[in-house]
DNA sequence: CTATATACGAGTAAAATAGTCGTATATAGT
DNA sequence: ACTATATACGACTATTTTACTCGTATATAG
């Protein structure tokens, strides 16, 4: 309950390797063995991150994947949702196919709550945990 | 991801339906008709939380449960945690079997995330979301 | 030409969550 | 005392989500 996925994790384990080497690219395997991660599930993670501009990839011998310079700057709530899709506590939240409709008698305090942790998650940037 | 539980959502729809009537005793049957909720599973979260001492419970006809005075003013993470164990938005904020150990580049940070969601939970009393 | 990368769809495995069933016990009302 | 309606609770099954794997194709450095 409340957690993130592995790919989020992952996603940033690796994140924060590649911005220590900005300007050479980095393989999926050389970052799963040093962080025990599963390799496939990690490329996969990089593809997309890839396919969202995140990092650049480059294929090949001494290929991989390099950061991307504005990434830092970039929400973690953005980062989240692009990889995962929207943040929410309650289906309703992003949803409205809940069979109570207006019968709930929680609706409104849990939005609001959703709506603070994803303050918690906007004041944060992919800088602050990748460096 | 970084969803509540269903249980969790039900106690507090229950709850929400008690403060109501403070004085008489419901059954599981009686809110979970009214919310469409399955009414074994409520049945379940409110022996629950009548074991925590959160309700009292009455056998028999006219039996029930009944919402506990002080109820409304602890604080969510209590009721939570009581209800599903610790928050934690990542395995090593709970327990420290990570075979990562001090490999693992981005433990802080996200530890640090955790308190904060934590701290949210915390503002926020079981009352202010059934009243 | 080969070895080492990424790209990506499809599939399987495992874990967490959600929901059900059976049986026992209590008690109000008749 | 009997019956209907409750809670109590362990065990079980089903569903959904998450995690992970595999196969095949493509790119490119040496």
């Amino acid at each position: 309950m409340l957690k993130l996925t592995r790919k989020l994790e992952y996603a940033l384990i690796a994140l924060r390797h590649m911005q220590d080497k900005r300007d050479t690219f980095i393989s999926a395997k050389e970052i799963a063995d040093m962080y025990l991660i599963p390799q496939e599930l990690l490329a996969k993670t990089l593809q997309q991150m890839a396919k969202l501009n995140y990092i650049k990839a480059a294929q090949g011998p001494k290929g991989g994947y390099r950061m991307r310079k504005g990434l830092t700057e970039i929400s973690l709530t953005q980062f989240i949702e692009d990889i995962e899709g929207p943040i929410g506590i309650v289906d309703c939240t992003i949803n409205s196919d809940c069979v109570q409709l207006d019968n709930c008698n929680i609706r409104l305090p849990l939005k609001q709550i959703n709506n603070n942790i994803r303050a918690i998650f906007n004041g944060i940037r992919v800088g602050d945990i990748t460096s």
